[in-house]
DNA sequence: TTGGTTTCCGAACAGTGTTCGGTTATCTTT
DNA sequence: AAAGATAACCGAACACTGTTCGGAAACCAA
């Protein structure tokens, strides 16, 4: 199985190639301006070539759309060190946050774009946003059994949180901060986490 | 100035008689999907002749960004009758959340969809857009001189309470809320408004 | 009626995602 | 090694997009 083996691991080998050139138009263009023409240019292709390895481009889409939630999701992983559960969710407010201003072009990605996704409830539940937002739950389900948050409802409150930080997330990554103040949008968002994080204080 | 009068007003009845099938095509379609041949074919003229009174796609768009920013003002506006601030800053929460629920296509216009605008930060200060959030921000600068959110800043409070219901709203046009329960996503999303007012409340 | 604008349309340009037929190159079998 | 089968790739094409341009009508002033 020795032949068969190497050509499934070119094969593997020549997505990850188109996968590397689409990453680089994708962040660089956005989603709708990406074409696949651009992507074969970039890797020095034909255009054609790709449909080979990928049934259309929404499916290459997904593929890094995947890759930046992996991305995400280690990096909220790493904090599972903290054992406070209210500092752990503290702390990964702050990290999307982060993640949002540093990725901006993944963020969009993953967030917002939305692709002609054919096979949507399927594989929903598998997903790694999925699996993200489960973390997130889980923490504000252990911060309730601490006595945090009392007489809320963990899903309710992990909903909120989210779409907060997801808010402000995705107004910095539209460029629709500039409207508020003359801060720079990086220190608006922040303060705006901070905020965020003060209310859940006080809660 | 009789003719001259008319011929203007022709052409402004023209301007509206093409927004008009903008419009259908675009709540229809989404911006991206929504062709100038559709919209074309939508008032039986060829799509050229939409360029004549129409410099390009995104100015079409503009107009009905701005048509959404006053449908959603009036509604907020009418609220100023409340006279206590708080009271009436969580029933603009409530007419936010109901407007992203009911006009899920504008909403998206409005708030999601991002077209090559030429002239941005020029005309930003007049939008409407900027009106709506001055207004919610005038509101919580209210409360907080009623003695309401004690040591916050008004501005930074109202970025993160914009952000959370537009994190909510944004996250229900998108259809990404199925992740979460099996609550329907209109329910899921006026709990979580609630859960916002609960949070504020709190304060 | 003539001449000049204003309004409109058909055709075209350059771009898009995607499909298809054919051409190489590689592998399997004899 | 030769012949046949399969895999990989490419060029051309289809139907679509936003937009431009030249010319044809329609309208209006003289």
């Amino acid at each position: 199985m020795s032949i068969a083996e190497r050509k499934l691991k070119e094969k593997e080998e020549m997505r990850t190639l188109i996968l590397n050139g689409a990453r680089k138009v994708f962040l660089r263009e956005g989603y709708e301006s990406a074409s696949i023409r651009n992507i074969a240019e970039e890797i020095s292709y034909s255009p054609s070539s790709i449909y080979f390895y990928f049934k259309e481009k929404g499916e290459i889409f997904q593929e890094l759309h995947e890759e930046g939630f992996r991305l995400l999701l280690g990096k909220t992983k790493v904090l599972d060190q903290v054992e406070n559960p209210f500092e752990r969710l503290k702390a990964m407010c702050g990290v999307f946050i982060d993640f949002a201003i540093h990725n901006k072009d993944f963020y969009n990605l993953m967030f917002i774009v939305e692709p002609p996704m054919k096979k949507k409830a399927d594989d929903e539940k598998n997903s790694m946003g999925h699996q993200t937002l489960q973390h997130l739950i889980s923490v504000v389900k252990e911060c309730i059994e601490a006595g945090k948050f009392k007489n809320m409802d963990a899903e309710n409150l992990s909903f909120t949180i989210l779409s907060s930080l997801h808010g402000m997330s995705a107004l910095f990554c539209k460029d629709r901060t500039s409207t508020f103040t003359d801060r720079s949008s990086e220190q608006l968002i922040e303060d705006g986490c901070q905020t965020l994080v003060t209310m859940l204080e006080r809660m």
